[in-house]
DNA sequence: CTGCCCCGTTAAGGCGCCGTGAAGATCCTT
DNA sequence: AAGGATCTTCACGGCGCCTTAACGGGGCAG
């Protein structure tokens, strides 16, 4: 399901968007500062962020671009303000659409639809098949050659995941960690250790030789499929 | 350079945006019909296309039709009306963003912008290849011409990236230092003698008589992939 | 011819990084 | 409130990478 972060301190707007949402399928995470906003974008892995420019606190357009430090998630900016320099300023921030209030719920809707169909592209299949076991990312289910189920953990899978998503390339410690836990945790490496002895135990034919879920000493971590 | 596919029977307004295209480094083409718009966007491939709903003739909703017929090039559209349900059925006719008249220019350019930002991260294969191996930078993997996998370490990646990012032109000791050791290192020349000697062994056919890895005495090294 | 500078080569030492097991902390369900 | 699953934190041992040093060769100038 489609997830959606609504960051936006007006929670009678707020609570009314929320419900439109839902009510179209939509998953709806919500917040009401900017802080909050990052810990949940980092937390929760939106599709599309919805972000009001007009929240208590922190600057609206710090907000943005600490998502931009670490995420290419897409972003709808509102605002109450029609000046034009704050449109160019946002968009150059990095946000992919800006609505001015007051608009329609249609419009916004719209737009909403219009940016997923061109940020979540192709999704070709969510399925990796190697000798000694099968993912199907999609649905979060792992299993063996023979067929038997395997569990993995959610930051398990959150680590299996952005490997998988990147086959063959090398992603790097940080990346990953940015990745699965969010950007504060960018030099908790232990995490990687634990986690990646983890995956390996589980899927690996013989954890202590990897074959699919490679160390790249002082780089990072890398997926390869075949041989 | 990025291309802009201009459609718009205004041709005062068209020619205005066309000079403010053009003088911020785009490459444009216009059209004043919806079929010479569908005409030149077959014909031109520009990564982007603004289209003023407002046509005569053919109505803008079946231009932007007939394109998402066989292209995915993302289309900003443009309209005088203010009604939102036209907005909507733009959007949802596979418009990426919709801008009223009338806007200012800096306005429709910030778009411009994050549309292209989001639609052509299109990063071309930064991918090198010799008679004697094939370099993946993004990817971090490094093959023999026979395709056999060759291992190189942080450090080693760290030279082999200065310079063939350079490719041709020649890099000082200094600023290779500096690049993979950072400031402080600047005048440890020793690293470079002793990477060199490794990235040779491992890439070079004869590592006695460099062919891609070349010193220039008292300079620095230089790169160059053929011949 | 000879001394110097610069570069290539090799090897050894030490340290940082990684894998592993386990224990405490935290979250979630019952 | 209790129990299990999951996440975080820590310490230890081993291995690979980085650093450092020593030696030899080639080019150039005196």
């Amino acid at each position: 399901m489609t997830k959606v972060l609504l960051i936006d301190d007006e929670v009678r707007f707020a609570r009314a968007l929320a419900i439109s949402l839902r009510a179209r399928g939509y998953d709806v995470d919500t917040a009401t500062t900017g802080e909050e906003g990052l810990e949940q974008a980092a937390h929760g892995h939106p599709d599309v962020i919805v972000l009001d420019l007009g929240l208590p606190g922190i600057d609206g357009l710090d907000v943005l671009r600490g998502l931009r430090g670490w995420t290419t998630v897409p972003v709808i900016v509102l605002s109450a303000r029609h000046g034009e320099p704050s449109k160019v300023d946002a968009l150059d921030a990095g946000a992919d659409d800006y609505v001015t209030k007051p608009f329609g719920m249609d419009e916004l809707l719209a737009r909403l639809r219009a940016l997923l169909r061109r940020a979540a592209p192709a999704d070709d299949e969510p399925r990796v098949t190697t000798d000694d076991f099968t993912l199907d990312l999609a649905a979060k289910t792992a299993a063996a050659a023979d067929g038997t189920p395997v569990h993995l953990t959610p930051r398990e899978w959150g680590v299996v995941e952005v490997l998988v998503r990147n086959e063959g390339k090398l992603v790097s410690q940080k990346q990953l960690l940015q990745d699965v836990w969010g950007p504060q945790y960018e030099r908790e490496t232990d995490y990687l250790r634990v986690y990646l002895a983890a995956v390996r135990r589980k899927l690996e034919p013989d954890s202590s030789r990897p074959k699919y879920f490679i160390t790249e000493p002082g780089m990072g971590y890398r997926f390869q499929s075949g041989r």
